[in-house]
DNA sequence: ATGGCAAATTGAATTTGA
C-alpha cells in the first residue's frame, strides 16, 4: 500500500497542484491536513475523476479539516473530539486492513507557556489525550500520518539552539510527542527509514525571500506505523521539490510504501 | 528568535498559521 500525507493549506485552492503532483505515482491513499472547506464544499468529483472515488472527510469553515482520499474501498471510519473541541482534527478510516489515523495537532500559538497562551495549552492537552488513547488502545496493523506540529529531534530543524524557546521545538513538547511514540506503541517511519541523524524537513514558512537557500525548515509531519508493520517498511520519500512549486503549500508531500 | 507571507472570512482589516 502506497500512502502520502500532505497538508495542503486549502484543498479547494490547490486541488490541480495536489492532482499534478500526485497523480501518476501511483498512490492508493492521500491524508490532507488543512483542507480548511466544510464538507458540502470538498471537490470530491475531481478526486473521484483521478482515481480516489473513496473519501472521509471531517472539515469546517476556514480553519483546520482533514480528509483520507483512497483508491481501495473504506470499510469504516471514525473520528474523535479531542480536548472535547469538534475543530475537525482527526479522522480515520479503515482500508486494505490497515487502520490510518489522519491528525491534525494543533499549532500552539507563539508563546510556550500554557498560563499565558491557551493555545500552547491545548496542544498540551491534545498531546496528552493522545497518548492516553493510545496506551489504552494498543495500535495493530495501524498507521499514524499527519501535521503534528512538532519537530521532535534535533536534525528536525535548522537550528536546534535557536528554536528551543519556539513553538515546535520546545523541551516539552518535544518529550511529549516522543513520548507518544514510546508510550503509544508507535514506530516513526521517517527516522526508522533514515535515522536520527540525516536532517530532514517537511515545512518551510512562506515569510522566507527564498525558502530553498535559507532552508530554514522544521520536520512538523510525520508517517508513524505500529510495530507489527515495521518490517513492512519499504521506502519512505519527502517530496521537497514540491515546495518550489507555483503557490505551494508550505509543507511538503510524505510518502510511504508499506508493504502487503 | 523571528518573519520578509499566505489563506479565509468579511468587506480593508482581522485571524490563524508555526
Amino acid at each position: 500500500m502506497k500512502l502520502a500525507s500532505w497538508n495542503i493549506n486549502s484543498v479547494r485552492l490547490r486541488q490541480t497542484l495536489v492532482l499534478d503532483r500526485l497523480e501518476g505515482l501511483g498512490l492508493d491513499v492521500l491524508c490532507l491536513q488543512e483542507t480548511k472547506t466544510e464538507d458540502q464544499f470538498f471537490p470530491v468529483d475531481a478526486f473521484a475523476e483521478a482515481g480516489w472515488p473513496h473519501i472521509a472527510m471531517r472539515g469546517e469553515k476556514s480553519y483546520n479539516g482533514v480528509a483520507i482520499i483512497s483508491r481501495l474501498p473504506i470499510t469504516e471510519n471514525s473520528y474523535q473530539n479531542w480536548t472535547g473541541r469538534t475543530d475537525c482534527r482527526h479522522i480515520s478510516a479503515r482500508i486494505n486492513g490497515q487502520t490510518i489515523h489522519n491528525f491534525y495537532v494543533p499549532a500552539g500559538g507563539d508563546e510556550p507557556d500554557r498560563t499565558l497562551n491557551p493555545k500552547f495549552g491545548h496542544k498540551l492537552d491534545f498531546l496528552d489525550e493522545m497518548t492516553a488513547h493510545f496506551i489504552a488502545n494498543p495500535p495493530q496493523s495501524s498507521i499514524l500520518v499527519g501535521d503534528l506540529n512538532i519537530a521532535p529531534l534535533e536534525a528536525d530543524v535548522w537550528s536546534s539552539r535557536q528554536l528551543r524557546n519556539v513553538v515546535s521545538h520546545t523541551d516539552i513538547e518535544r518529550e511529549k510527542l516522543l513520548n507518544l511514540i514510546e508510550a503509544g506503541g508507535w514506530i516513526d517511519a521517517v527516522r526508522h527509514h533514515y535515522g536520527t541523524e540525516e536532517i530532514l524537513y517537511s515545512w518551510w514558512s512562506y515569510r522566507a525571500r527564498d525558502w530553498q537557500s535559507s532552508n530554514r525548515g522544521r520536520r512538523l509531519d510525520h508517517i508513524w506505523v505500529s510495530a507489527d508493520n515495521q518490517e513492512k517498511i519499504a521506502k519512505i520519500d519527502i517530496d521537497t521539490p514540491t515546495r518550489g512549486a507555483e503557490k505551494p503549500s508550505d509543507h511538503v508531500p510524505l510518502i510511504i510504501e508499506l508493504a502487503s
